[in-house]
DNA sequence: TCGTTACCGAACACGTTGTTCGATAACATT
DNA sequence: AATGTTATCGAACAACGTGTTCGGTAACGA
């Protein structure tokens, strides 16, 4: 990819972050994004089609990034899907949520779209359908298998965003307990 | 008030429940609304400041009726705040969002909006904020009551959205069953 | 009957969207 | 270093949605 394609790109991406951690995504404008990351407005139509398709492409980079599934060995840092107890796993997005490296959490915060949180949702139902054996202890067998998935993810999500609204105080194990407590 | 101005009031909310039930709130426009309600666009703005306004009103409207604390004696239907068993008030509102008669389901599925769920949840806060003691016997001490209630009820919000996408096929004393269950 | 008030409808200014096009400069290749 | 390609710029453009204004008309209530 051309060097000025790569830098036109990350500077709408890094424009829409700031824009996205202080409004609602339907109240941004384009015209705030290439004032932002000083682009021409054929530029930005050039790189995407519409809005919308910004944010698509946004998150998809976003979630690939937090769920990666690929191996990346060479790196000494947990990765999400290393299994060592029952609730690693979640243990590991908080604390990898709780670094923010990509202000997933502002995004996060109640003034924060819809369709951000759609991305987000659809992303953790994969990760929760491979590891749904962890909550069988607690499942009735009178309630149906999807609901149950969708309690759990839902659970999830407040919990997180819970946890963001109330100013990250908990560490991330207890935030996880809270978390198994409850679902 | 004047028999006009309640004509138009109730022809604007009529088109807009109607354009909700198949759009999402941010892509209706004022321009369909007169058109599918049959007035002059001075007119319309001349009941609502903006779009947003017509939605803060129709919420309040809405949510008033369901959640109206009021006693409406005289009546021989349960109201919601008549308390016969633990889940007497779950089951009661589950009753009565399923008769459906404010077409408040439609509005819940999923690509409907972000601020009417806003309203939904605030209104929602209120009525399981006094009765919290329902859910003691299930709550460890080790929680905080903040994600408590936020728990409960983003699963009681969580709950009717299954129900509403599965189609309705369970009973509303069934999906009270559920909410129990996981909550 | 009479004064008030809501409605109409057409026009208006304004902001946002997404497109177009020729000129310029950065890029990769040789 | 020379060449052809490609991204960017910037300015203008049409189309659309928003919210306002205003004079004329008709429904309302007393």
């Amino acid at each position: 990819m051309d060097r000025r394609q790569r830098k036109t790109r990350e500077a709408i991406f890094t424009a829409f972050t700031e824009l996205l951690s202080k409004k609602d995504f339907n109240q941004i404008t384009v015209g705030e994004i290439i004032e932002r990351a000083d682009i021409g407005r054929a530029t930005f139509y050039s790189h995407f089609e519409t809005k919308d398709f910004l944010l698509k492409e946004f998150c998809e980079e976003l979630f690939c990034h937090i769920f990666d599934t690929e191996n990346d060995e060479g790196h000494n840092h947990h990765h999400i899907f290393d299994c060592e107890g029952a609730d690693s796993v979640f243990l590991h997005l908080f604390q990898h949520l709780q670094k923010n490296d990509n202000n997933i959490l502002a995004l996060l915060s109640s003034q924060n779209n819809e369709l951000f949180l759609k991305y987000f949702r659809s992303n953790l139902e994969l990760l929760i359908e491979s590891h749904l054996s962890l909550f069988d202890a607690r499942k009735s067998k009178d309630i149906p298998d999807t609901f149950w998935k969708n309690h759990i993810v839902a659970t999830f999500l407040e919990t997180l965003k819970w946890w963001v609204e109330n100013g990250l105080k908990e560490s991330p194990r207890m935030i996880t307990e809270y978390f198994f407590m409850v679902v």
